[in-house]
DNA sequence: ATCACAATTGAACAATCGTTCAATTGTTGA
DNA sequence: TCAACAATTGAACGATTGTTCAATTGTGAT
């Protein structure tokens, strides 16, 4: 027969604890929704689009200037924010115009950047 | 004489606005620790972590035990935390005992979790 | 229809990231 | 001093990610 692999026995120290945090854990999918959501924030160009972004609308090119990279660059981020619902657009003639999707992307930004500062 | 590089010229449509939002940009530094701080949150073993330290301390081998991941994964996971001072130690003989930094945590996190549940 | 141009897309590449494995550190108790 | 064990660390691997380049789509004007 073969050798269970060996387990750590520290647990038993505190169970009382596990039972606690396991009593108020999330379920998985929102966990990995919320891991997610902040890794469309984790990237410093994404962060610098919704942040030009912050109370104006733009056009994708404009975002492009601003940023001082290429419009593929940027339209590849555009997508990312869009599918996650981060931006809206709407379009006028050739042009696309890019906004924060709702008030609650302030509220976000604000909050981080509230930690950051500190 | 060599040509000039193409310029897009969509930019001269709306300049009211891209001065309107140049004028309110946080600095790059603050732009990048923003992506940053929100770069470790983007993971969904370092938000289960955050999680089961919600109001807690537990040692590496809890977590490893609840999350059921190795030691060792956990404790790398804990160096980043640690690092972006998101969670503090305190070592008891062999143990060392996690939990979140501040209060601070906690607001971030359940921000992004209601902008995940609604 | 054709041209100009804003924007999007797909493939490819380098760079970054998370986990595993094995070795090591640090502390307690015999 | 030595054994046991919680925890940390470094190297290596595969997987994911952001940008570039080239090609394409979609719209408006001639």
């Amino acid at each position: 027969m073969k050798e269970i692999a060996p387990k750590c026995e520290c647990t038993e120290l505190h169970p009382e604890q596990i039972v606690h945090a396991e009593g108020r854990m999330p379920n998985d999918e929102e966990l990995f929704a919320l891991a997610d959501l902040y890794k469309i924030f984790g990237d410093s160009t994404r962060i610098r689009i919704l942040y030009v972004l912050y109370d104006t609308e733009l056009c994708v090119c404009d975002i492009a200037e601003m940023l001082g990279m290429t419009l593929s660059a940027i339209s590849h981020q555009l997508r990312v924010l869009k599918q996650a619902r981060l931006v809206k657009f709407r379009r006028a003639g050739k042009t696309v115009f890019y906004s924060l999707a709702d008030d609650h992307i302030h509220a976000i930004l604000g909050q981080g950047m509230e930690h950051v500062r500190e």
